[in-house]
Parts: C-alpha cells; sequence; structure tokens
DNA sequence: GAGGTATTTAGAGGAATTTCTAAATACCTC
DNA sequence: GAGGTATTTAGAAATTCCTCTAAATACCTC
C-alpha cells in the first residue's frame, strides 16, 4: 500500500503503457520488452517499480516470468480519487458534495 | 490534458495533501503554506506543478490568490483507471472484462 | 552438467525533481 | 505613490529517476 508508489509508478508513460498491454493478457518480460525500443534490462527496472506498487504480480513458468494487472490496487486508487472528487464513493451523477460531514 | 502530467502532479504526498485540503473549500496560497512545514516558495511551485496538471484552479482576489480544485480532471483519471482495471467504464460488480473488444 | 535462453542486478551518466534562500512582482491601503 | 503583505521567479544544492552496458542469476533442454 501507499499511493506514493502507486501514483509515482503510475506517472511514467512507459509503465501506463505496460499496464494497457497487461489489461488484455499476461505476459512475459520479453513480449513486454518486445513492444518498446528499450533494453530488457530497463524494462525490468520499470517492471520492479511496477511490482513494489503491487499493481502487476509475477508469475514463474518454465524460465518465463509472467506478469499480470493486479486490478485491485486500481480500484483502491479509483476509490480515494473519488472520494476527492465527490466526497464519497462513485457517485457520479450529483452535485452534492460536502453534504453531511459531521467529523 | 496528458496523464502524465497529471499522474506526476499526483505522484507527491505535498501535492495530494494540498488537493485534500482544498476537497474541504478553497484557501489561499498562505493558508495552504501554514498546513506544511515548507517555504512559501516551496508551496508555490507545488501549486504550480498541480496547475499545470489542471488538477487546480486559481482565482484572484484582492491580493490573494484562492486555489481550488477541478474535479473535472479527476474524474477523467477515474475513467482511465476504470477502463484499464474493468475493460468499460465504471463497472464494478462483475468480472465480465474484454468482452465484445473489435477493435 | 554444458550450453542456451530469459530475466535481473550492479554501476554509471545524464536528466528531472524537490527544496532552500534571495530577489522580484503584484496588488492593496493609507 | 510609499509601505506592507502575498505570492512567484531565479538560481543553486541534494536527491531521485531513467536509461544504458556489462555481468550475474535462474532455469530449461539435451
Amino acid at each position: 500500500m501507499g499511493f506514493a508508489e502507486t501514483f509515482k509508478a503510475l506517472s511514467d508513460p512507459v509503465r501506463r503503457e505496460i499496464l494497457e498491454l497487461l489489461k488484455k493478457k499476461r505476459l512475459s518480460a520479453g513480449e513486454i520488452g518486445s513492444h518498446f525500443d528499450m533494453t530488457g534490462a530497463t524494462i525490468s527496472y520499470h517492471l520492479s517499480i511496477l511490482k513494489k506498487a503491487d499493481l502487476v504480480r509475477e508469475t514463474k513458468q518454465k524460465n518465463f516470468i509472467y506478469y499480470d494487472l493486479n486490478t485491485s490496487v486500481v480500484e483502491e486508487v479509483m476509490l480515494w480519487l473519488s472520494e476527492l472528487a465527490n466526497g464519497n464513493v462513485a457517485e457520479q451523477k450529483g452535485e452534492e458534495r460536502d453534504r453531511d460531514v459531521k467529523d
């Protein structure tokens, strides 16, 4: 946990693109790397940051390491943003904001 | 627009705390600064980044500058996250994911 | 276990970020 | 318009981030 690590992980365009790739299906580090014009070492660095933020999970299989998206952390972030924008959870339709806040 | 700037803005704890302060009510730069143990110049720097990300708006009044939260950008980010996590908009209850994606 | 493929780790360079102090700007009040 | 308050800008220092090359680790297959 810790939004600092999560938002920092999300703040890099390469890492966001990795997450979008993983949205479709899980991929090995090498498959992810082939989508970018960077060395495998750099991809590994980005994956380590996504892992630290718990945005992706890894599974070893044969001599590949597969990565997939962890949506629960994404939803925690959405919750925080939702409370920031609306003062409550996922209420999108009204403009009731800051109503009945006791403490 | 540009998620790079938005997520980068959200990635700093001071800036997230500023946004939470502004959730309650709009505040002048000085009022914001008094919540932190930093110089006014540093707060001004953070505000400039929030402004660039369009997460806050400013209004001049007398010789104060008031800042308030721009929730529409927050909602754009939520939308992106929602599509990342669920493949569609704010669908929280099902596990239908990646259905009927034509292109 | 030797060779091969997949991935990570270490170390270094350059760019970007965060903070400060000091100075500049802006605007209000008298 | 002079003095005062609020805020930003400029420049510098310390730290963190992103990328690379080179080397290490891990694991599979024969």
